[in-house]
RNA sequence: AGGGGUGUGGUGUAAUUGGUAACACGACGGAUUCUGAUUCCGUUAUUCAGGGUUCGAGUCCCUGCACCCCUGCCA
């Protein structure tokens, strides 16, 4: 992975911080890259979204880059919103993404929790109430609240703030061992009520929560505060650069303030290490809320099927939805680090995807919206096996056999009985191509009642078999044609559900108007039609560079990327499509 | 109102730390093409505003403006 050597890559804030640290010998000998230590730091709470690729991607990808180590760590503690079925998910997500943490194994080895830490957490905070820098507050959460003040007044001090140190670390014992209902008291620092940042207006460090916790049970009937707890998790863990996103620069000064109060009066030898944390943009997409209690909403709600919908924004989604882990990376790449609150296009990251799935997804041929095609000049029963590119990208990928027939389907749009000018497909009296088959020409059209379109009638041209130009005229004119469509044969296609996906959100900013995100939910996100494969996709295929984790994603030519849902079954096929080709005559029109 | 941040083309990032705006994506135009895809070639900004220092400012100083975050016993 790492040569533990400088990259060309751009230099952001951070790697030059790190780099300057470094040089310096800030955590250990002066030019020494693999001190470097990170870690991404979960809440079990919720999938992984796109926003969180950002922070996986920086964190892991710079201890790659460096030599260094970064792990995943579960900051579980608040046991009444994390559940087991997220930590699960999460290991799984970033192992999808290519990510490996020092111990990691097939399933959650090596993975660290905050709630293991939660007996050396106790013991800090005894030790910070023995120095008269916390103090156990009896007053409710609203006392408490309002006891703060404001941006214009500064807080007032809590009646219990001056208690003896002797009385505090009695009543914390006991609130450590369940004698109180939730709520009852807390424990506070003692840092400043008239500070101009709120976070150290004597800061909640512990609650009570008597609540069964996932992984520590009914052991405990206390849980620390993020401030409080994260800090010393970093600290335990030896993490150099402690990496979070910008709502978290306000707290900063209490992160350090912690540590400080924690080693204040300790010898060298006992004091605990103090991590540097940096903080950067989260990553914004237009038409989606990276907002995990909004996705809970989505999924609560029935609009999505679950987390991993592939409609959703979630890491799981984009998996089911068929993306691949290097599009994710490489978008996340592109985009950089900076402090600087960015709304990136959507289309940035379909572009991704297209862009690596065109070099490794197989080419095959479906037909959405079928229209019944009959070669009146092809004899009946007959067939002819075709040899299709699979891959023009990668000459390596091959071909396949494909098979032509008198019946055939071609996509409805690809006809137009009152075609403009500029539409190259086909047109009663036209001619064009079908994908490595014959150049076919309309003759008749027929109707129902209603007057639709509901088979054509065509000749074929043998001189074309293979879909190559026919040999030059006695003139030595070459005979071209323009249009080229894709197509199945009726007698060999098989049915399968396709679900079309459209953005879940109409606007931009879903929410941005009303302050309810679900005001701006579209309501045509999924669209189910009936599609005619081609038969080579019910086939056992070799394993593909596309298929990562046994997703089977293609490009249906001419259509865009799909892949064959985890619900795909021999007798009832579904795919997914990932996203479109792009396509500049459906623009125009 | 107090505190903390951020402003470079349509979007995102860069600029040897004061040396004459680069890269990527998109968009648009054209070429190639058995996918209206891909590929290829062109076009696309005087850096939030105003002032100052300097031979020289995106980078330094001053004054404004805009946007984001903060008063959970969430993380």
């Amino acid at each position: 992975m790492s040569d533990n050597a400088p990259t060309d890559r751009p230099k952001h804030f951070i790697r030059q911080m790190i780099d300057d640290h470094i040089a310096q010998g800030r955590w250990g000998s002066a030019g020494d890259r693999t001190v470097l230590t990170t870690r991404f730091p979960p809440e079990p709470n919720g999938f992984l979204h796109i926003g969180h690729a950002k922070s996986i991607c920086l964190n892991f990808g710079l201890a790659e880059e460096y030599g260094g180590r970064c792990f995943l760590r579960f900051d579980d503690t608040n046991p009444s919103k994390e559940e087991q079925r997220y930590v699960d998910a999460i290991i799984r997500d970033i192992k999808w993404l290519g990510f490996n943490w020092p111990g990691a194994g097939a399933g959650d080895e090596g993975v660290l929790f905050a709630s293991d830490y939660f007996g050396f957490m106790h013991d800090c905070a005894v030790d910070l109430i023995r120095k008269g820098k916390a103090y156990v507050d009896e007053q409710d959460a609203k006392a408490i609240r309002e006891g703060r003040g404001s941006t214009s007044e500064p807080g007032t001090n809590s009646p219990y703030r001056d208690r003896p140190a002797a009385e505090s670390l009695e009543l914390f014992a006991r609130m450590r061992s369940g004698e109180y209902p939730d709520g009852a008291k807390v424990l506070r620092a003692k840092i400043d009520m008239a500070h101009p940042n709120f976070n150290m207006r004597d800061p909640v460090m512990y609650r009570i929560a008597n609540a069964a916790h996932h992984r520590t049970g009914d052991d405990w009937h206390i849980y620390p505060m993020y401030d409080w707890a994260h800090g010393l998790e970093d600290s335990l863990e030896g993490v150099t650069n402690s990496l979070c996103t910008l709502e978290f620069e306000d707290h900063r000064p209490l992160y350090d303030w912690f540590i400080g109060a924690v080693n204040e009066g300790r010898s060298e030898a006992e004091k605990i290490h103090h991590a540097q944390q940096t903080e950067f943009a989260r990553l914004n997409f237009t038409y989606t809320n990276m907002s995990k209690r909004r996705l809970l909403e989505l999924v609560e709600k029935g609009i999505v099927q679950d987390w991993d919908d592939p409609r959703m924004i979630t890491i799981s989604g984009f998996r089911r939805r068929g993306y691949t882990p290097e599009s994710i990376r490489s978008l996340c790449e592109e985009v950089g680090v900076t402090k600087f609150n960015s709304l990136i296009d959507f289309g940035k990251l379909e572009n991704a995807c297209r862009d690596h799935l065109n070099r490794v997804a197989p080419r095959r041929m479906a037909v959405l919206r079928p229209l019944k095609v009959t070669i009146e000049s092809w004899p009946e029963g007959e067939t002819d096996q075709l040899d299709a590119v699979n891959n023009p990208e990668d000459e390596a990928a091959g071909t396949r056999k494909v098979p032509f027939t008198r019946t055939i389907y071609i996509e409805r749009d690809d006809f137009m009985e009152d075609a403009p000018k500029k539409f190259f497909r086909l047109k009663p009296g036209g001619e064009v191509r079908l994908r490595a088959a014959y150049w076919i020409t309309c003759k008749d059209v027929i109707k129902n009642d209603d007057g639709e379109v509901v088979e054509l009638i065509c000749t074929h041209d043998p001189e074309t078999r293979g879909g190559g130009n026919p040999p030059p005229d006695a003139e030595g004119k070459v005979r071209k044609v323009k249009g080229t469509l894709h197509w199945v044969s009726a007698e060999h296609a098989i049915d399968a559900k396709v679900h079309l996906f459209d953005r879940l959100y109409n606007a931009e900013r879903p929410g941005k108007k009303t302050g309810d995100h679900l005001d701006d939910v579209n309501p045509d996100s999924l669209d189910v039609v009936d599609a005619k494969l081609e038969p080579s996709l019910a086939e056992a295929t070799p394993d593909e560079p596309a298929w990562a984790y046994g997703i089977r994603r293609f490009q249906f030519e001419r259509l865009g990327y799909f892949c064959e849902d985890q619900s795909s079954a021999p007798e009832a096929r579904l795919f997914n499509r990932t996203v479109t080709l792009k396509d500049s005559w459906a623009k125009k029109g």
